[in-house]
DNA sequence: CGATCCGGCGCC
DNA sequence: AAAGGGCGCCGGATCG
């Protein structure tokens, strides 16, 4: 069934029966181009992109009622439809279903599902009424254009992950293959390790004179260092770098390979890459912050060194573009810090930073920026906030606020309203029971990770923000481009990077598309102001080339 | 035994 | 004195 509605959501005629989803959507698309509502576009589109159906905007119901709880501070409750209906009818909530259904017995959690959560009532009017009260209580938000503009972004963002899912990045299995020999030697029966890693870990357990050490479990090495007299905090590689023994070399070597071999290694290939594809399962709204998650495949964590496997088809390219420098000109649009904004006009906003505050040093600035991004406090880094805020004070004073208010028990908002979950039950900021004398400190200690946790998120967020209407003003744009059956196609977006593989041909127009797509983002969510985002683009036949 | 936590490290 | 945000995934260690 199909439901017509009016802008401000009332239907409008009468509901419309269709033999199927995908005839119902294909033909509506096609006629009208409507903004779909839906409960879940992640549990729908995939099926109608398998039958070849494309919708171009659409408002997700489950999205926006998670964006809408979290922006009243009620983070976690379900948030489906049948959640949604009955909180506003003073129903039983029913619960989410879990995240990873797993086809085990039924659990207490399905027993407490009732049986019709809806109590009878139609479905269709049941989306229909949730979705015109999430417009109403999006109106009721400080700043409901921004708030519109969040929920469209992330709704797009939604189809972008789908279709994203659907296309697969291109993958070549037979030179990840090589390049795995290359680096670990040639693949062993299952479960030994491949040679240079076994001949790495004996050497290793001959340095520290221990035959039978394990180089990958911490606990045996931290053993095998103090027997040879080096005590460590623990095993981490920069803390190995500051030791000298023969082992440290071949340990660190070790790490490298050893993560490559089972991050990315044979077994992810056969489980993730098919057809000249690799196909993560993208979580849109999957990180408090707004960012996407990824279920299984690791999308997020492509080992640098592994992406040389990922080439474009013959005749196509890769069209990488990634935001530089993103989160310092995302703090200066939300600080309405203008002379920041400016040192990002250069292209290198690092390098006008030291010009401006560092004496030229742009490690500093760089350092000094990211200190006050992410509230490091250690080593030289509160000194090089300070230089900071004396030429920036409206960009430091904004993050310095948000960590201030993290400290003092409040939620921080993205610069579009996503609003930061409230801390865990174990934080005691705001808390009316005094902690036991003995947590006390340990309290202090929490608040300031809050603080951290705040500070970092107005910009993680606000950068997220502008991501994801990059994706929404780009992923219609490319339609437009190529011919019929070879259109440009969104392969890949991890944060402020995405990948457009397209026609080699295409490749200066869809570059055009992207840099007006970014201009597009920055002006749409920010409004007016000196700052820029501009993309770093390269048009590439391999992945690895493009940095 | 599976489930969960933890150390470690990859990406941004 | 020290004080770096967000994730996912691996293997090992530990829990129930």
């Amino acid at each position: 069934m199909t439901q017509e509605l009016t802008e401000d959501g009332r239907p409008s005629g009468e509901p419309r029966a269709w033999a199927d989803l995908v005839t119902a959507v294909g033909s509506l698309e096609r006629a009208s181009a409507p903004r779909w509502v839906w409960a879940h576009g992640m549990d729908i589109y995939p099926r109608l992109l398998a039958a070849g159906v494309r919708v171009e905007r659409c408002h997700d119901v489950e999205l926006t009622e998670t964006l809408l709880l979290g922006y009243i501070g009620r983070w976690g409750e379900p948030r489906s439809v049948p959640a949604a209906w009955a909180r506003l009818t003073g129903g039983p909530v029913p619960a989410d279903k879990p995240i990873r259904a797993k086809e085990t017995q039924p659990t207490l959690f399905d027993a407490e599902q009732p049986a019709d959560p809806l109590g009878g009532v139609d479905p269709l009017k049941v989306l229909v009424a949730v979705h015109a009260d999430q417009l109403r209580r999006i109106g009721e938000t400080a700043a409901p254009g921004r708030f519109r503009l969040l929920v469209a972004a992330e709704s797009a963002g939604a189809l972008a992950a789908a279709e994203m899912g659907h296309a697969g990045l291109p993958w070549r299995a037979d030179v990840h293959s090589a390049l795995l020999t290359e680096m670990l030697g040639p693949r062993q029966a299952y479960g030994l390790p491949p040679r240079k890693l076994g001949e790495l870990s004996e050497r290793i357990a001959e340095a520290l004179g221990d035959r039978k050490m394990h180089p990958d479990s911490p606990a045996e090495l931290l053993k095998a260092f103090a027997k040879v007299g080096i005590q460590l905090r623990s095993t981490r590689s920069w803390v190995l770098k500051e030791v000298d023994h023969p082992a440290v070399p071949l340990l660190l070597e070790y790490k490298e390979l050893y993560r490559i071999y089972t991050a990315h290694g044979w077994a992810w290939l056969s489980s993730w890459v098919h057809d000249g594809r690799f196909r993560p399962e993208y979580v849109p709204g999957g990180v408090v912050s707004g960012r996407w998650a990824t279920r299984g495949g690791g999308a997020l964590q492509i080992h640098k060194r592994v992406r040389r496997a990922a080439i474009a088809d013959p005749g196509w390219v890769l069209v990488v573009a990634d935001a530089g420098q993103l989160e310092p000109r995302v703090l200066a649009a939300l600080a309405g810090d203008d002379k920041l904004a400016l040192a990002g006009h250069s292209g290198d906003l690092y390098r006008a930073l030291a010009d401006e505050a560092f004496g030229g040093d742009r490690p500093r600035a760089k350092i000094g920026m990211l200190a006050a991004l992410y509230g490091q406090t250690s080593g030289e880094a509160g000194a090089l906030v300070a230089a900071l805020r004396r030429k920036f004070p409206r960009a430091v004073d904004y993050v310095e606020k948000a960590a201030q208010i993290g400290e003092s028990g409040g939620l921080v908002r993205s610069w579009l309203g996503r609003t930061c979950p409230p801390a865990t039950s174990g934080w005691t900021g705001g808390s009316l029971d005094p902690e036991p004398v003995e947590e006390v400190s340990d309290s202090g200690a929490r608040n300031r990770a809050r603080g951290r946790f705040t500070r970092n998120f107005v910009v993680q967020a606000s950068a997220a923000d502008w991501a994801l209407a990059l994706l929404a003003t780009l992923r219609p744009a490319l339609t437009g481009i190529g011919v019929e059956g070879a259109r440009p196609e969104l392969v890949f977006f991890q944060h402020d990077e995405v990948i457009v593989h397209c026609r080699a041909e295409d490749a200066a127009e869809v570059t055009a598309v992207l840099e007006q797509s970014a201009a597009t983002a920055g002006r749409v969510v920010f409004g007016d102001t000196p700052a820029r985002f501009p993309l770093d683009i390269a048009a590439v036949e391999c992945y690895a080339d493009a940095k």
